[in-house]
DNA sequence: GTTCCAATAGTTTTT
DNA sequence: CTATTGGAAC
């Protein structure tokens, strides 16, 4: 330590540190030595209170790189980035705040090229996966029909999320069934290998599988990381949870903040079992409840705890607040889908004309489909609005096609890549074709890019196709050897020129295409923030198949924010709008044979409840649209188990 | 082998 | 309502 500060300066130092606290946050913040368990309410100043350990820790004299603070979203860590540098300034940098699956990505890229393994992997999203497991189950002839992929897939990731490689898998698998599903787990990590991709739950368990056949490597990373910081703990796997375990195994300085009345992911293989397996792993932990809630008005609480409180499953802890009294609920029955939008946007137009910010207004439902409607009602009544992750930017078609150029640029052996573009535009150049460049790179031991300049020796392929593979070749070539001197967005609009990209895509002359120039154009001018950092094209991949949209979702921007509930966790606002809140939707049909799913889906009604700061609206229809016709519904079970005096009931015939 | 068009089936939540 | 699949024409 290289602090010469007398011991005055120290304490003053760490007075400010806990400058406005109540005294449970400050047992949280400054439990530095020894596993610590926070258990954090929705409201109750959790991030404040990481911020300012952070700050404690490093006011004790500790380095701030010997701080690794983990959560699940960017947008969290970018948050908790922020704060620690309002808080700290420059004392702050150096803190590794990122989510487990950018941490992950880190370590094995650093970490895997020592073992003799790639450290260039790509990185597979779900439509990569998707498209992987079709392949295995074509080859091992099973139909999807009997076996559906993205069954199959899920069974794998619950596999990868206990830490199951496809051995132990097949040597477990007890039906039929499960014997099937070894063979494609087995098939699929091959697949995998092959083309140098992992997919998001690879990211976790090798590096599981890293630390525990690697002790030198593990003690590399145990000795950087003196303190570990796990945020939203409720929703971690078993993978998630023996990383942590592993990395704070010698000196135990782990403290994690949690919430089970929040545990909205084990469909995700999220296991509430991590809470309280925390105790029995470290018995010396300190436990803090963190149960003052400096967001929301007591109605609000009292009706949201009325309702999580049917959960069995749960800790007993009940949320207080200085703020007494507060607006009823409002409970809105409407009697069409477009009549529940109608009625929530005139809302909105009354609460900001009263003076309340646009940008503190949100909707909040269970599906991503039921955005529609508002959208529409948006639209019409011209009042801006923002979807978190709705469609998200980059999962559109032309931005991924954009993205897929460059990471064949970077990633030499991204199958999956060249089959998305080597036909955009037609080259001629389809699956048959793209199978025998695949085979041809593989057999020569070369990159496809490097393949298809060599078309000309592939045999099999037409003239054509030749020519095709081999403009396209040489157009990535090209590029790839500037790609080192050109400024990222420039290397991106050059490639897509130079391979025809957006040629073709000017040629379509339609409103459609024009938009996507536009998003193209968008995507190269923010790739600018990238230039500054030491490998940009690797940088940008990397935040590319970590990130989601609601990451760079601003709430400085004047409009008003929908997003599912599970995109909402983490956020505020002054006005929230439950909506569809119907048996079937809110409890999801999907979960209502299943009574722990059941309760996962109230604690879903809890985390948008307690969303609101200050008015809270839950509304339904009385008949919605399916995909064939309108059917009648029934209202949400939730809303009945709120008591009736914190409620105000409104129709449409109001 | 590729391209294009029509029918068809499928819709939870996410890193 | 819309992404995907399967079939028929080039």
């Amino acid at each position: 330590m290289t602090k010469t500060n007398s011991k005055d300066a120290v304490s003053e130092a760490k007075e400010r540190v806990l400058l406005g606290l109540n005294p449970r946050q400050v047992e949280a913040a400054t439990h530095v030595e020894g596993p610590l368990l926070i258990l954090a309410g929705a409201g109750s100043g959790k991030t404040t209170v990481l911020t300012r350990r952070v700050a404690y820790i490093i006011a004790s004299g500790w380095e701030p790189w010997s701080i690794l603070a983990i959560t699940f979203t960017n947008k969290a860590a970018n948050e908790l980035k922020t704060r620690i540098a309002a808080l700290l300034g420059e004392q702050g940098e150096g803190v590794w705040a990122m989510t487990f699956h950018s941490f992950c990505a880190r370590v094995l890229r650093a970490e895997f090229p020592g073992i003799g393994r790639s450290g260039r992997f790509s990185i597979a999203d779900d439509s990569d996966q998707l498209k992987v497991m079709k392949a295995c189950l074509k080859e091992l002839n099973l139909s999807e029909k009997q076996y559906p992929p993205r069954g199959i897939l899920h069974a794998i990731s619950n596999a990868k999320d206990e830490l199951m490689g496809p051995d132990e898998y097949a040597a477990r698998a007890s039906t039929f069934y499960e014997t099937k599903v070894a063979q494609a787990y087995s098939l699929y990590k091959r697949k995998l290998l092959e083309m140098d991709a992992l997919d998001f739950d690879d990211l976790l368990m090798e590096t599981v599988l890293l630390f525990r056949g690697n002790p030198r490597i593990l003690q590399k990373y145990q000795e950087r990381f003196q303190h570990i910081l796990v945020d939203e703990y409720q929703d971690t796997n078993r993978a998630q949870y023996e990383l942590t375990k592993l990395l704070a195994a010698s000196h135990r300085r782990i403290a994690v903040v949690g919430d089970d009345d929040q545990s909205i992911y084990t469909f995700r293989g999220a296991d509430i079992r991590n809470i309280l397996d925390f105790e029995r792993d470290y018995p010396e932990c300190k436990v803090v409840k963190l149960e003052q809630n400096y967001r929301s008005t007591q109605v609000i609480l009292d009706g949201a705890f009325n309702v999580v409180k049917h959960n069995l499953e749960r800790k007993d802890k009940r949320l207080w607040t200085s703020k007494k009294g507060g607006l009823p609920i409002t409970v809105y029955a409407g009697q069409s889908a477009e009549d529940e939008a109608r009625f929530v946007v005139s809302e909105i137009e009354r609460l900001v004309g009263e003076g309340l910010p646009l940008s503190s207004c949100a909707i909040l439902y269970r599906t991503h489909a039921q955005s529609r409607s508002f959208e529409e009602a948006f639209i019409n009544a011209g009042v801006p609005y923002t979807v978190l992750a709705g469609f998200r930017f980059y999962e559109r078609k032309h931005i991924r096609d954009a993205v897929s150029y460059l990471r064949l640029l970077a990633y030499p052996k991204d199958r999956l890549s060249l089959e998305r573009v080597a036909n955009e535009p037609p080259r001629g150049l389809g699956p048959a074709a793209i199978e025998k460049i695949v085979r041809y790179a593989q057999e020569q031991d070369v990159g496809l890019v490097d393949a298809m300049c060599s078309a000309e020796s592939i045999k099999g392929l037409t003239r054509p196709q030749k020519k095709g593979a081999l403009e396209l070749g040489t157009a990535l070539m090209e590029m790839r050897r500037a790609a080192s001197s050109l400024p990222l967005g420039q290397l991106l609009h050059d490639t897509l020129e130079k391979t025809g990209y957006l040629e073709a895509l000017r040629n379509e002359g339609t409103s459609e295409s024009q938009s996507r120039l536009e998003d193209l154009s968008e995507l190269m001018g923010s790739l600018r923030q990238y230039d500054e950092m030491e490998n940009p094209l690797y940088s940008f991949l990397e935040n590319c198949s970590l990130a989601s949209d609601q990451d760079s979702y601003d709430e400085k921007k004047e409009s008003c924010v929908m997003g599912t509930l599970h995109s909402a966790k983490g956020l505020e606002f002054e006005a929230v709008f439950l909506v569809g809140l119907e048996e079937g939707l809110l409890p999801h049909s999907r979960a209502l044979l299943d009574e722990r799913q059941l309760e996962e889906e109230r604690r879903l009604m809890y985390v948008g409840m307690t969303r609101a700061k200050l008015r809270l609206y839950l509304t339904f229809a009385f008949a919605r649209n399916g995909y064939l016709g309108p059917t009648r519904t029934r209202v949400s079970r939730f809303i009945s188990e709120i008591p009736r005096e914190l409620l105000e009931v409104r129709t449409w015939e109001d």
